[in-house]
DNA sequence: TCGCGTTACGAGGGTCGTAAAAATT
DNA sequence: AATTTTTACGACCCTCGTAACGCGA
C-alpha cells in the first residue's frame, strides 16, 4: 500500500481511465496498469471494474480511506518543507467564496495601508480545494467556512497540525426565489423546507449532504448541481426558481428576485475560520494575526 | 517520505539507538542508517542528533506528523484487510482500565448466558494501545474512556473511518488521601488544585496535559509517573500521599485511604465509547450492538 | 479496425547485507 | 579498547518504458 499507487490509484479512479491518469501523472498506460495490479495483489482485491473503469466496493472503500490520507501526507511534507525554508515574501490568501466579504475587504485595505510592502495574492477557492491548498501550502492561509452550531468549530477533514481560529459568525439563511410562499416569513424551521427542490452547490453555499445526516432525514435532495466559486451565478439560479441553497444572510442585501429568510431551527450559523500551518514568524503570521485581531 | 522510512525514524527515535531499532526491526544497522540517512536527504534536515540519538527540532516535528499518520496508515490497511477476510468467531474486547466497570462484566455476563458459544478475550490496554490496536484492528472492539465536557465527545486521535457510540458518562472526581484539607468537602473546583501535587498516570487516570491546556495554565504538575493499567496500583499510590489524580468517582466507593470529592467546576465528566471499524455482520458487530443497546 | 487495458521483457535504479572505516565514550 | 554509526561495494529485486498481445465497441 504504497502511497504512490494509491496516489495513482485515486487517480484512475477519478479520471475513470488508465490512460487519462497516466498522461496526468507523467505515466504510461502500461506503467499504471502495473501500478493498479500491484495494488489490487497487495490488496488481495479488485479495486476497479475495467471497461468502463469504475471502483469497486472494496475501491470505493479505499478511495475513502485514501483521499484524506494523502491529503494529511501531504500537509506534513508541505509542513516539513516550511521548517527548511525561508518565509516567503508574498503572501497567497486563499478565501472560501462565501468568507469574501466586505469585511475582509476592509480589513486587508486597512493592513496594505499600515503596511505599504505587503505584497497579497487573494485565490477565491472551493472547499475541497482550499483545505488541500493549505496542508499543501500552495496557499499559506485559508479563510474557510461552514455550517456549524453557535460556538462550535467548523468540522474540517484532519490534515494533521493545522491550525484554526474562529473569524466570524453570522445568521444562516435560506435564499428563496421572491414569489416562493415562505419568503415573506421572518424565519423559518429548516424541516420545512427538507421536501422542497434544493441545488446542490458544494463550493459556495452549504453542501447538502451535512443536512440530511445532521437532521437524519432523506430530504434536502437536488436535481441541479452548481460547480464553481461565484456566488453571483448560484443566487441568479436561485431566482430563476431552481431550487433552494443555504447562505449567510448578508449575501443577500442587495440582491433582486431573492429573499434570504434566516433559519430558526435547528440553530445554525454560518461561521468563517482561519486555517494555517502553524507559522514561524514572516508575514503570513502577521497578516493572520491582523485577521484574527480585527475580527 | 517513504512510509517505511518514517516508520523506521520513529522506531529509532523511541529506542534511542540505531542498533536496537534496527534489532526490533529485523534489519541490520546500516540499513537502518541508510535509511536514516535517505530519509534527511529527502527532506534536507538533520532529524537526529547522533551519540546520544535524540530527535532535532525538526525531528520531533516530523514525529507529531508522523505518528498519528501511521496509525491511519494502519488502521486503512487494517479495514481493507477486514474487507477481504471472514469475520472471526473469536472477539478480542479492548478495554481501557477505567472502561473496565461492574456494568461491563454483567452486561457481558448477560450477553454470554444468552448466547453460550460467544467467545471473548478482555484485553485491558492503556490509552495509546488501545486507539491502536482498535485501528490496526488487532482487538475486535475498544472500550475507550477520557474526559470530556457532558454531552461532549472525547477527543480521539484521528484514524479515519473508525466509529464512536457513547456508553456512559460519570462524574470526575479527584481522588484525594483521607487526611487531605480537602478530603471531606461535598465538591470543588479543579483550579483551587491546580498548584496541587499531581500523579501522571496517562494509562490509568485522566492525563495531566489536557487539563493544563483547558485550563490554560501551566499548573497541575506532577513529579511521579505511573505506568501500567493496574488502577489498585494508582490508587495505592495516592492513598499514600505521592498525589492526586482524576477517576470517575465509582472508583472509590470500597477504597480506604481514598476520598473522591466531585468537580464541580469546570462541568467535565467521565465518558467511555466504544470505537471500532464499521463492521460487517458477525460476533463482534452483535457484541457492539449489545453494549450500547445495554447502556 | 480502433481504442484501451494487459502482459512480456530488458535496462536502470534502488535496497539490503557484508565488511571495513570512522567516531565517540 | 569497545561500542556505535557511517561508508563502500556488490548481489538482488523492483520499477519503468517499449512493444507485442488481448479484448470489447
Amino acid at each position: 500500500m504504497d502511497p504512490h499507487l494509491l496516489r495513482r490509484f485515486v487517480a484512475v479512479a477519478g479520471h475513470g481511465s488508465f490512460s487519462a491518469a497516466a498522461r496526468e501523472l507523467g505515466y504510461t498506460q502500461s506503467a499504471v496498469s502495473q501500478h493498479i495490479a500491484a495494488l489490487e495483489k497487495d490488496l488481495g482485491a479488485v479495486l476497479l471494474q475495467r471497461r468502463p473503469v469504475a471502483p469497486t466496493g472494496v475501491g470505493v472503500r479505499l478511495l475513502e480511506h485514501a483521499r484524506p490520507l494523502l491529503l494529511r501526507w501531504d500537509a506534513a511534507r508541505a509542513d516539513m518543507a516550511r521548517l527548511t525554508t525561508a518565509p516567503a515574501t508574498r503572501i497567497v490568501l486563499g478565501v472560501a467564496p462565501l468568507a469574501m466579504t466586505a469585511w475582509l475587504s476592509s480589513t486587508l485595505a486597512d493592513l496594505r495601508g499600515a503596511q505599504p510592502g505587503l505584497d497579497v495574492t487573494v485565490r477565491v477557492l472551493g472547499r475541497a480545494a482550499l483545505t488541500r491548498d493549505v496542508a499543501t501550502a500552495a496557499v499559506d492561509l485559508g479563510l474557510v467556512d461552514g455550517m456549524a452550531a453557535p460556538a462550535d468549530p467548523l468540522q474540517l477533514p484532519d490534515t494533521g497540525l493545522l491550525t484554526t481560529t474562529a473569524l466570524a459568525e453570522e445568521p444562516l439563511a435560506v435564499a428563496l426565489p421572491a414569489g416562493h410562499p415562505l419568503a415573506d416569513r421572518a424565519g423559518l424551521r429548516l424541516a420545512d423546507l427538507a421536501d422542497a427542490q434544493w441545488i446542490e452547490a458544494p463550493d459556495t453555499a452549504i453542501p447538502l449532504a451535512p443536512l440530511r445526516t445532521a437532521s437524519g432525514s432523506d430530504g434536502y435532495r437536488s436535481s441541479l448541481r452548481y460547480e464553481g466559486t461565484d456566488v453571483r451565478g448560484l443566487t441568479a439560479l436561485i431566482a430563476a426558481g431552481h431550487g433552494l441553497a443555504l447562505l449567510p444572510q448578508r449575501e443577500f442585501d442587495d440582491l433582486p428576485g431573492i429573499r434570504a429568510v434566516p433559519v430558526r431551527t435547528p440553530r445554525l450559523v454560518h461561521r468563517i475560520e482561519a486555517l494555517h500551518h502553524e507559522m514561524p514568524d514572516g508575514p503570513a503570521a502577521r497578516l493572520a494575526a491582523a485577521l484574527v485581531a480585527a475580527s
